[in-house]
Parts: structure tokens; C-alpha cells; sequence
DNA sequence: CTAACATGTGAATAATTGTTCATATGTACA
DNA sequence: TGTACATATGAACAATTATTCACATGTTAG
């Protein structure tokens, strides 16, 4: 009985530190909606192609066959998260990526869903 | 004239050949997928708290202050993007992180997120 | 100035996603 | 075998998010 409780009471005192140790909720709440502009099939493909060159909205349309619109709501999206950086010529916006982590991150997303399955996962 | 047609003729030779280049439809697609798992705040949350330890669906949802089956519906949707593996013992369950891809995406959104603004997304 | 074009954006709708509640499954132990 | 406990899950509801439509803004060329 006492054996329970003295349990009981580490189980506590870890669960506590633990949550010490993790970044403070605010930074993941961002964390995760940083995630969330990646979450997004249409921004992924986007995402993708400034990978090859620097876009205008107009040939990113035509490129993902979607309207100019959809292509600029989701352009603000990946703006406000930063990570896309835009440059005006003219009546023409062009887009690119904004930084290193982005493509670090969209590669290791890649290599995970590329990796082979162990057998814990398999479905037979 | 000439020129103008050739022009275009041209921009739709290279946005073909850029999205030969992009990887193919599917595997963007399952990109997506796999970064709305990390889109959502309670599962960050739980990312954030396996990389210091291994834990059970009860742990976490007191560390979280969450119902268990919030948390096991949670669970359920990491274990099947394979960001999570799970070991049984007795009753208890145990979560851990599945492999490093996911430390490296989940350290480097958070780089991400902790870089200084540039001028060029100030606000004023 | 006006017409034509590229892009941005608010509002509405459609689609997706998270949490809760109730209950099911499976394990341990008396 | 029955009770207690840990976890899983289906269905319903609530909340969030993407796309479309209509129109606004801003730029270029005539």
C-alpha cells in the first residue's frame, strides 16, 4: 500500500518534470501550425515546384490546373508562415522558397513515406 | 507577333518539363498527409513529450490534461503515419517515436519557426 | 484616361478534422 | 468467474479549413 502511493507520487514528480523539459506550449502551438501549411496536397505541389524555379502565380495555376484564386489564397497561406518569399515585376508577383528548413523539412517527409514499412505495420 | 508565340510556346515547353521534374502526384499527396499529422497541436504535443521518454496512453493524457481517448484517437492516427510505435505490457500500452525523420522534421519546423523575421515580412 | 491583364481578398459553401460520449476489447487479479 | 482497470473505437457534434465566386486593387500599354 505504501509501495502504491510512494509510485503514485514519482509518477507525478516525472510526469512534472518531463513537462518542464518540452517547449512551452505557445512554440507548439506554432510548431503545429506550421505544419499545418504543409498539411495542404495544393500547397505541398506548390511547395514542390518552387523547389525547381521561381513561379509566377499565373504559371503556378496553369501548372496545378486550378484557378488563379485558389493558387493566391493558398500563396498568402504559405507567405504568412514564411515560407515563401515573393518579388513584384511589373503587374507579375513571383514566388519563391524562403529558406533552408523548408527543404529540409519536405525531405525528410519525403524519405519517410518512401522508407519500407517494418512488419509492425504491415497489413496482410 | 512572332515572337509573343514563341514565347508561350516556349513557357509551356518548360512548365512541362518542370513538372516532369516534380516527384509524382501520389507521393505529394501522401507528403501532405503526412505533415496534417503534424498539423495539429495535441499530437505535437505528444511528439513533444516521446521525445524525452517512452509513455503510456495514461501518462499522456495527464501530462495533457486530456480525456484517454482523445489521446488514444491521437495515438491511433500517429501509429498509422508510423510516427509512433507501440509496445504492450499487460494492460499498458506504450508509446515511443518511430524513427530519427521525425526529430529531424520536428527540430527543424521549430528552427523554423524560432528565426528572426527578415524586413521583408515586418509589418509596419 | 481607358482597356486589358495579373493578382489579392471577403463571403459563402463544401469538405475535412478533432473531441466527446458511450461502449467494446482485452488483461490482471481476487 | 467476476470486477477493476487500460486502451480502443464508432457515431455525433463542433470546429476548422479549402475552394469558388464576385469583385477590388494595381500595373501596363494604347
Amino acid at each position: 500500500m505504501m509501495n502504491f502511493a510512494v509510485a503514485i507520487f514519482c509518477m507525478k514528480i516525472s510526469l512534472k518534470s518531463l513537462k518542464k523539459k518540452m517547449p512551452q506550449e505557445e512554440k507548439l502551438y506554432d510548431l503545429a501550425e506550421l505544419f499545418k501549411v504543409f498539411g495542404d496536397t495544393t500547397r505541398v505541389k506548390i511547395i514542390s515546384a518552387l523547389f525547381e524555379a521561381e513561379l509566377c502565380v499565373c504559371d503556378i495555376a496553369v501548372l496545378l490546373g486550378m484557378s488563379q484564386s485558389a493558387i493566391s489564397h493558398q500563396l498568402r497561406v504559405l507567405r504568412q508562415a514564411r515560407l515563401v518569399k515573393h518579388r513584384k515585376e511589373g503587374k507579375v508577383v513571383f514566388y519563391s522558397l524562403d529558406d533552408e528548413h523548408i527543404k529540409t523539412i519536405f525531405n525528410q517527409g519525403l524519405e519517410h513515406i518512401l522508407e519500407p514499412r517494418g512488419f509492425e505495420h504491415a497489413v496482410f
